[in-house]
DNA sequence: GGGGGTTACGTACACCGTACGTCTCTTGGA
DNA sequence: TCCAAGAGACGTACGGTGTACGTAACCCCC
């Protein structure tokens, strides 16, 4: 049957197919190396090691997400539309949500997106320094959000999974008068929330020159 | 020399000492047994398994953090301080803050915070729905801006440790001129700004009524 | 034809979480 | 006072982990 040979490309496809499968605990380079048909050490000829391979995995990720960027546009739907495209992370893999925002990338997949932000930025009228933190402003505000959205920060619902566990309503009177609100949550809505207030925000900001488009 | 007893506290306090020294890739049960100078298995007559363990760390690293409220200041203020009050976490224990953060608490600990946030922002003129959309968004914001903090999520910086390793002017212009002010980031006024911003965004927004104080 | 590089793979080691059984010590009740 | 019962400390053992190392098969170029 001509089993395609190992490589880099090979190892991480069946890693993320195993993480959005059965969740990162799940990945042992063992597990991985029996998915593929191959021996263990095996994997060692085109990954230097395990951190090597997730970190493989995290870049993967997040150079498939599309960024649809219209030069033409005003600056406010560009920046829309950039932080809208993260949120394919949280939707294409969920489980891997994780391991992209707790790595630093230094290759191109992690700079594209900064390279493109900035530019934005700059020609929304912000001067370096303000670009600089209002890209940071944003990355906190969206790495916080799908954080929530895969479920590892906690959308702050008083139960979590099985019986409604009332909340002490003399302890907690407004968590418990909102328990409904905050039992569930739309992620969509939120970060739509999120985005518009952000924009807005920086929009009248100060340091931001009207003009250049 | 009459060593204490084991117990559930000391063995969290073992974690969190070791977490903060090495790393929380060093935690392990038998670790944590060695540093209190107990055979491994003892630590099982206290809490029923690791993950408990480090739930019990997140707890506490949570509920250290010291929140001072004034209930007669304006809600800006009280929303400024709740919002800082949170760095505390970033600066008191800063490698347990991705365990802090990634495991939803359940516990009084976790809900206090909450409970405080939304009955400042009810008395601010926001209605449930939006007091917790509000809440949800600072928290995104908080998450995103601690992890950046203790380096689990990057600064951008185009070098990341070691050599300066001179990014591509040509593929990435903006990065690469603004490559000075991503190399180093203040965090305590990058939360600031994000801080006063969102204070801003939600103290104009149209849904707060205004005049509760 | 032979040598060198690449790849697959088996074995081995140190470490991990924890189930289970045992031994010791404390404590409450008769 | 004695004994039963419980709790805590701990040793052993099992199945898992990442990976260093050695070996054997293959392909390509001289």
């Amino acid at each position: 049957m001509a089993t395609e040979p190992l490589s880099r490309a090979r190892i991480i496809a069946a890693a993320i197919d195993l993480i959005e499968r059965e969740g990162a605990d799940a990945v042992s380079m063992r597990r991985i190396a029996a998915e593929l048909g191959f021996g263990v050490m095996s994997l060692y000829n085109h990954v230097p090691n395990k951190d090597a391979l997730l970190n493989g995995v995290a870049e993967t990720v997040l150079s498939e997400i599309e960024f649809t960027d219209d030069p033409d546009a005003h600056w406010t739907d560009r920046v829309r539309m950039q932080a809208r495209a993260f949120r394919q992370i949280a939707h294409g893999h969920p489980r891997s949500t994780m391991l992209v925002v707790s790595r630093q990338l230094r290759s191109t997949a992690g700079l594209l997106p900064v390279e493109r932000a900035l530019a934005t930025l700059r020609s929304a009228g912000f001067d370096g320094v303000h670009a600089v933190r209002v890209l940071r402003m944003f990355i906190a505000f969206i790495v916080g959000s799908l954080l929530r959205e895969v479920g590892v920060t906690p959308t702050f619902a008083p139960d979590h999974r099985h019986t409604v566990e009332e909340v002490d309503a003399t302890l907690f009177p407004e968590v418990s008068a909102l328990s409904s609100l905050l039992r569930s949550c739309d992620h969509e809505a939120e970060y739509e929330f999120g985005v518009e207030l952000l924009i807005q925000a920086i929009a009248v900001h100060p340091q931001r020159r009207e003009g250049t488009r």
